[in-house]
DNA sequence: TTTGACTCCTCAAACGTTTTAGTTTATAAT
DNA sequence: ATTATAAACTAAAACGTTTGAGGAGTCAAA
């Protein structure tokens, strides 16, 4: 009836007629509590709607099966399907396992790092997940330094200890130029991640590599880059198809900003995939869907979230780690922005 | 030098000589604690790099400060553009307000409903935000008997007592079907979201009324309706272009859907706002970028997300909420989808 | 000298657990 | 009859904080 009122270890050891500390070790299955006395306690604890006070065991354990997560966020309205994917892969897992995600926001900047010490002071997570990461990274640093336990979700060119699961964006650039340059095309175009991102050099370094493979040069004046979003996919493209020599395919690091370079080829009066090839990097839902269905490279954001967040919890509790890194192999989804065979 | 361990209100008592409580009303300001005093145990708390065990101040307070939210989620990959712009906004709110948020997921269906018993039981949030309310919501009955409080983000149409921000998606509809019947449209087709959702009966009823103004009958073959995802909207778009007198306009009730029957439209060879046209609702990022621009009802999802998060904690903050109910007005934006005088 | 008021502080309980170090009782071995 | 062993439990401390009640000291008024 009392609904408010808590049922707690002392109410039910009054109930029993036993001692607080029997039924905490009976409802934990000691076996110094005699079986008999385990069922019955268990029995009442469930008859009177027992539920153990968290934030009593977060104090005694000294610690809070929280994981944080802090997406960043570029203006309220730009989120990235990238994180939302990648969200959902760590919130999945870290509720099979019984952990609570703590999620934050905030815009990268210099305000940023105290987002992250917030979360990190008071015990208010266990562990954090780092998506994006940076060449230079503040974040990591921290952690580091302050021995948080972490996992990195990003790409493999980090050289550091500490978890990390990550695609492999080298691979990645080299399936698209290699297909492009099957295709026909000499004069490709990047429109890269912003260069503070790890995965930037990391998918310049594969293009470069396919490139010279090709033996095709790579004309400095096609290495452009810009924020992940629509509109900066949007810029980018207009000044290259602006150029006195136009690319005839750009190859983006990201699906969102290839969507905003089809958009600006369309508004320059090109046929996607006839005049000029566009490809992404991500498969997000959305490249299946674009006019036309955008070529890009498949990114496992999913299960890197998920893997990511085992991982880390694996480390949490104590258990030996398999491998400290952990790389997913992506593939190629040839569509009609890039291959004309398809526009039959 | 030792990192590792913690400095509590019992270091700092030690310190400045006097007692824990002493330290602990200084460092709360208590007037009873001289000001001298005060200021010189906020200096050596501040130099000792002092900060609160959040868990123990949450047992003693029985308050956790930590909202929830549950992000509904189809299928590992698709996670709708709506409901990262909400969190990003209530996320946001609830950072600004000192709150901590913590996110779960979970596909709708029975299991859902011990999701939410997990969150809400032991103390783990103070709070819930509901997105996406159903005509007979188990979550609600569920947090309504649990006394939980809680904020809904949907719309009107809900009669009962508790925190709501919604959209008029009645309205967003009647301008919808006003601009295509400007535009000369009498064939308008209707792929609403799964009616099971307290939106779709709202955004129904708001077609049927603009049809009714406008004395345009309503073909019952026209009012079709699939869940929330690309290939959704392309199926009921299929479905609509095979009919015998296929419709002229299709008016979706989200953009994701309208994303979709996009793509249907285009596989059926025909010209999207020309030979037919699409409209979209929310205004997600992509509908401008799509090909061509969506038209679509603009719904303020931050603030959406903003807002209920600063009713909720001001509920929980026991400060009297001005409105229990709060509704954000939809306008219409029109772009090339539907509207010939753009092609120019 | 008592009384009261005021200032500044301390005591100790409380929040609900978990866990260490026992205690009690019964039984078995010496 | 003593001692060891085991089984089944309990008392009490501990986690770090907050808070109501109260105490010591000072000062002024009666």
């Amino acid at each position: 009836m009392n609904d408010k009122e808590e049922v707690t270890l002392k109410d039910i050891a009054e109930v029993v007629g036993k001692s607080v500390a029997a039924v905490s070790r009976a409802l934990h299955d000691y076996e110094d509590i005699s079986l008999e006395t385990r069922i019955h306690i268990k029995q009442v604890a469930l008859e009177m709607g027992y539920t153990p006070n968290l934030m009593a065991q977060r104090l005694k354990k000294r610690s809070t099966d929280t994981l944080g997560f802090i997406l960043p966020v570029l203006s309220p309205r730009n989120s990235d399907p990238y994180f939302n994917e990648l969200l959902v892969g760590i919130a999945n897992e870290a509720t099979a396992q019984g952990f609570d995600l703590l999620v934050s926001t905030c815009t990268p900047g210099p305000e940023e790092i105290q987002a992250y010490g917030r979360l990190l002071t008071s015990h208010r997570v266990d562990g954090m997940v780092i998506a994006q990461p940076r060449q230079q990274d503040a974040r990591i640093n921290l952690l580091l330094e302050k021995q948080i336990p972490f996992v990195v979700i990003g790409t493999p060119n980090l050289q550091r200890n500490f978890l990390l699961v990550s695609d492999d964006a080298t691979t990645g650039a080299q399936l698209v130029v290699n297909h492009l340059v099957a295709q026909g095309h000499q004069k490709i175009a990047l429109v890269n991640t912003p260069p503070e991102l790890a995965f930037s050099l990391e998918y310049l370094v594969g293009l470069q590599k396919a490139m010279l493979e090709a033996g095709n040069a790579v004309d400095e004046n096609y290495l452009t880059a810009c924020e992940i979003s629509q509109k900066g996919g949007y810029q980018a493209a207009q000044m290259l198809l602006n150029l006195a020599d136009p690319p005839t395919a750009i190859v983006t690091a990201d699906d969102v900003i290839a969507l905003g370079v089809m958009a600006a080829v369309q508004d320059h009066g090109l046929q996607i995939g006839q005049d000029i090839a566009v490809t992404g990097y991500g498969d997000i839902l959305l490249a299946e869907y674009s006019q036309p269905p955008l070529t890009t490279v498949q990114r496992p954001t999913y299960n890197l979230g998920q893997h990511a967040c085992r991982l880390l919890i694996q480390r949490l509790k104590g258990e030996s780690v398999p491998e400290e890194h952990v790389l997913f192999k992506p593939s190629l989804v040839i569509r009609q922005s890039s291959d004309l065979a398809l526009w039959l």
